[in-house]
DNA sequence: TCATAATTTCTGTAATTTCTGAAATGTTGT
DNA sequence: ACAACATTTCAGAAATTACAGAAATTATGA
């Protein structure tokens, strides 16, 4: 496919962006695309389009249906998986927060419920405070987790509707 | 310094959680163990603790003080400068916030925009859908640059104080 | 069953990033 | 001004990551 110069700009922002947040530069340009595009795209399209080996768009999408962002689909007469992407973006947030929770956040508290119960057991005498912070950390992390929890089961409409409700959320706090 | 167990394991977790996140990993581990730290360390003892070169330690050093994360600090009698991080989690977090939304949230904003108005200008063929797509990205990006703002201007404790309404906050889109 | 198409896996290369040690620069006290 | 200490810069080495193209595998239809 010939992109538009703003798609292409578009794409190229999207993979530095994903680079700089721990994304494969390919794998974000290859979601960017499935996103811009109105119907499911064949992976030799894909390659085409983005001037990069069709090899490599193989292991991007199945990284991308791994984070359950992409998934094939097929059409009559045509052998070849078509991919797609949610056109929906808090669908997309949603779907990130889930599995960044999963891989990341879940581990984490996993080591710092550890590290805790281990600082109280043994006073360290080089770190009197080791305890306090790790406890201070894990407290944070369980708050994120609780909050990725319910963002997870929201409905992407309802989580939009939250977005916008920031301001009030905010004096809630002031 | 001689690191008890439990803080090497959660300098090692938090260099590797840095890593997913785009940050290096001995930056992360510079940090981690500054937050255990109960007083500010030289470099060449950062140096030492962590097993890495000095030099790495003066541009970790450096890299950590361009975020905000870090400051240099003197005391008499020591020419060498001493370095310390937040003790507070929350602060720690609102200072993240506001430099990466500054440093990549903002740019995005503004290729966003700039897409969202060529967009409108010319419609293309292959992909009709471009400027709804577009915008939809655009207004998303825009709540979350909202949301950072307003994150970034409360104090920490506030900021805690908030987390912990989650539940009645996420009542209120249900 | 065989030929063809589509996809994935694998291997070596290229590019990038990270890191070290040496040299250069800057700072402090005598 | 000089010596001692501290820090930063820099160039190249080491490690990691990304990528292309070939080979292998899997699926499809005749």
């Amino acid at each position: 496919m010939n992109l538009p110069a703003t798609a292409k700009k578009f794409i190229v922002h999207w993979g530095e962006m994903g680079a700089r947040w721990g994304i494969n530069r390919s794998v974000a340009q290859i979601h960017a695309l499935l996103y811009l595009s109105p119907q499911p795209l064949p992976a030799d399209e894909i390659a085409e389009t983005l001037a990069i080996a069709r090899s490599n768009v193989s292991v991007g999408l199945k990284e991308l249906q791994g984070w359950g962002l992409v998934r094939a689909t097929q059409t009559l007469g045509d052998r070849r998986d078509h991919f797609e992407t949610s056109a929906d973006v808090w669908d997309l947030f949603r779907v990130i927060i889930r599995e960044r929770k999963r891989r990341e956040l879940d581990p984490t508290l996993t080591v710092l419920r550890e590290c805790v119960a281990e600082a109280k057991a043994s006073e360290s005498k080089q770190l009197p405070h080791l305890d306090e912070r790790l406890e201070a950390m894990l407290e944070f992390m369980e708050l994120a987790d609780a909050w990725g929890e319910r963002a997870t089961r929201l409905a992407p409409k309802n989580l939009r509707r939250l977005a916008k409700l920031g301001d009030s959320i905010f004096k809630l706090a002031e």
